[in-house]
DNA sequence: CGAAACTCTTTCACACCCGAAGGAATCGCG
DNA sequence: CGCGATTCCTTCGGGTGTGAAAGAGTTTCG
């Protein structure tokens, strides 16, 4: 059955690959219609559901290390979409908020990646595209974990 | 159907997450039993199993751009894993090629990657993953290209 | 032949990610 | 209470990616 190996069957080099591709579409779209790159896109979902965050919790969701955390989160807070400050219960803690701007950006940026989300899920097909969330979710909850 | 929804069920967000996990764990085993990072191992196994590459090449392969794959190439210079000449072909294409230190290297590397590989596709199980790997072949393509 | 168009790679400026180490605040236990 | 351990964020150094533009070589075509 002659697919496409661009490599090899080695999962997570596809999985790379496929992610560039993607991040990098989606990152065009968005900073074309949004005014964002695909990574504050991110923050700024997070914190329109859930509301203002701490630099952890931001990070444990996505999968970020606290550097790359405290960079986006300046970056952002210079370009206006977000606001930072000491944690009054523990001032330790940063808390993340969305501004009026940011919480525009993130409403354009929902617009953006809903039609982008169909566009995959066309692409791919009903079954194969719930397999695919179901599989990733399962590789983005934390590999050391028991299945639990 | 209850899942874990990280972000929400925006398949790049979550291919994003899902990359970031496993190229984090693929890298540092690769780094530590191998020498070399994630990335320099893709360009080995490529040149491994093809021969030398143009630049041009590797880049389509890898779904890189030609300013990632010049610096890439240089670090992996550097590091005296692979030599890079001119074409005497086509003078403005540039030959990449193993040497034997990165020979060996792709050959440990490729040992971590088979066993990173198989720990994979036990946690997802066989079906599963059979479906993420044609899923992410067909993502992998070209984005804009007719399902040919 | 020679200029324009095209292709391939590199350079530049910058975004984004990491691990390691540092500094501030809190916690925990003697 | 107080000092060490811990937690949280930031800083630092460096790898990896991008788009735009420059440089070098080839091709096209008048």
């Amino acid at each position: 059955m002659a697919r496409v190996r661009a490599v090899d069957r080695r999962l997570f080099l596809l999985i790379e690959i496929a992610a560039r591709r993607l991040s990098r579409d989606a990152d065009q779209r968005l900073r074309a219609q949004a005014g964002v790159s695909a990574s504050q896109a991110a923050v700024l979902f997070l914190l329109l559901r859930r509301g203002e965050r701490r630099m952890g919790a931001i990070g444990e969701v996505l999968a970020l290390g606290a550097p790359a955390v405290t960079g986006l989160v300046s970056r952002m807070e210079e370009a206006g979409l977000v606001t930072r400050r000491r944690d009054a219960k523990d001032r330790r803690g940063a808390l993340v908020a969305l501004s009026e701007t940011g919480r525009l950006a993130a409403e354009r940026a929902d617009a953006v990646l809903r039609a982008f989300n169909t566009e995959l899920d066309e692409r791919l097909g009903d079954e194969a595209a719930d397999t695919l969330y179901d599989a990733l979710t399962r590789l983005a909850s934390d590999a050391g974990d028991p299945v639990g």
